[in-house]
DNA sequence: ATATACATACATCCAAGTATGTATATAATG
DNA sequence: CATTATATACATACTTGGATGTATGTATAT
C-alpha cells in the first residue's frame, strides 16, 4: 500500500503539517516527539523522514505555509507605492493581519506557536529570523508607507518616520501577542480594531 | 567537602539559579539539561535536587529572583494612589522597567528566557501566569493609575480608561520584546525613552 | 548524635537517527 | 501496447545515547 500518485503524497504531507501544528500547540516544540506527530497523522515516522529531514525542517515547513500567504495579503495592502491613502493602507494591513488570525485557525495555532510554544536557540535561532522579525520585513515595509504618508503630507510636521515605524511595529506585536493571550478571547479581540484605528488616526494630521 | 554553614548552602543555591540562567539563555530551557546546569554552577545534580524539585521548580525560582523586585519598583512608581500625577507613574514606571533591563544583566537574560528561551506548556502554563501575564497584573495597576489620571483631570474628555490600559499595556510589552530583540542594542535602545514619553504624552489633556 | 548538604551510583525509559524492507506508480524499452 | 526496470513513498526494525529520577553513601555543622 505505498507508492502513492503524486496527490497522495502531497496530501500525507499536508496531513503531516497538520499533525505537527496540533501536536506543537499541545506539547510545545522542544517535547513533541516526531513518534507523536505521526500518530496524529496516522502514519509512521518514516513518512515523516521522507518528507523531512528533521522536526526544525518541519517546524519551518510549517511557518511557511501559513506565513507567506499572510505576508502577501499584508503587502497587497501596504506596498503599492501609487496608494492615495497611505496610512489608510497601514490600518488595512493591520486589521488584515488579525482578520486572518481570527478566520484561520491554522494560522492562529501556527503563530500560538511561534510566539509561545518555541524555543529560540540553535537551529531555530535561524539566523535573522526571530519569531517574526526579518522574515517578512514588516517594519522595513511600514517605513516605506509612513515614508509616502510624509511625501503626501498626511503626517504632522517634524514627524520622525522612522520613531513612527519602530513604534507602529511595537504596537502590532504587542496587540498579536495580547491578541493571542486572550483566554475567552472576547476582553481584547472586541477592542482590537478599534485600537488600531485610534493607533493610526493618533499619527493623521488633523 | 559538604555540610557546608548556612551561608555556604544559600551560596550554591544562587549559583544553582545563575547558572540555569546562563545555561537557559543558551540551550533554551528544554534541550538544558539538569547536569549541564550543574556543571556550570560547579556541583552535581544531587546539589540541584537538593534545592528544587526538579526544572520547572528551578525556572520558577529563577524567575522569581528577578521578577519580584522588578514588581516592586513598578508599584513605587505606579500605585500610591495619593499620586498627584498619575501619568508621570505610568511614564516613570515604563521607564522603570527598561532601566532594569539594561543596568541588570541578571533580569536582562532572564526576560530574554521567558520570552524568547521557553515553551508554555504544562508546568510552564502555570495556570495565569502567562510570559507575563496577570504575575504582576500590570494591566490591572495601569487601570487603577488612569482611573486616578481621570479623576485628576489629566486625559482627554470621553476617553475609554479600559482602551487605555489595554493600549500602553500592549505597548510596554512589545516595547520589552523588541527591546530585547535588538541585536545590536542601538537603534531601538536609544528611542525607547523617546517612545514611552510620545506615548504617554499622547494620552494628557492638552 | 543527628540532620544536613551534598556526591555518587544505578535503573529506567525514551527519542533520534539510520538502515533496510517493500509494494507500487511511473518511466523505459522492445 | 505490454513488459520490465527503477525510483518512489513509505513502514519496520535496530542501534545508540542521554536524561530523569531515585536510592544510597558520607562528611560535617550544630
Amino acid at each position: 500500500m505505498v507508492r502513492k500518485t503524486k496527490a497522495d503524497t502531497e496530501h500525507t504531507r499536508l496531513q503531516i503539517i497538520a499533525a505537527a501544528r496540533r501536536v506543537f500547540a499541545e506539547r510545545g516544540v522542544s517535547r513533541t516527539t516526531l513518534a507523536q506527530i505521526a500518530a496524529a497523522a496516522g502514519v509512521t515516522r518514516g513518512a515523516i523522514y521522507w518528507h523531512f529531514a528533521n522536526k526544525p525542517e518541519l517546524f519551518f515547513a510549517m511557518r511557511e505555509q501559513v506565513l507567506l500567504p499572510l505576508i502577501d495579503r499584508v503587502d497587497e495592502n501596504l506596498l503599492p507605492a501609487d496608494l492615495d491613502d497611505p496610512l489608510q493602507g497601514i490600518q488595512s494591513s493591520m486589521l488584515a493581519i488579525l482578520n486572518i488570525l481570527e478566520s484561520d485557525e491554522a494560522a492562529r495555532t501556527t503563530f500560538e506557536i511561534i510566539i509561545f510554544k518555541c524555543e529560540y536557540v540553535d537551529e531555530f535561532l535561524h539566523a535573522h529570523t526571530q519569531p517574526m522579525g526579518a522574515a517578512c520585513n514588516f517594519r522595513q515595509k511600514l517605513l516605506s508607507a509612513y515614508e509616502s504618508a510624509q511625501r503626501k503630507g498626511q503626517l504632522h510636521v517634524g514627524t520622525d518616520i522612522t520613531l513612527l515605524a519602530l513604534d507602529s511595529y511595537t504596537f502590532i506585536k504587542g496587540l498579536i501577542n495580547l491578541w493571542l493571550s486572550d483566554p475567552d478571547g472576547a476582553t481584547i479581540r472586541t477592542q482590537a480594531a478599534a485600537m488600531i484605528a485610534t493607533h493610526v488616526a493618533l499619527r493623521r494630521r488633523g
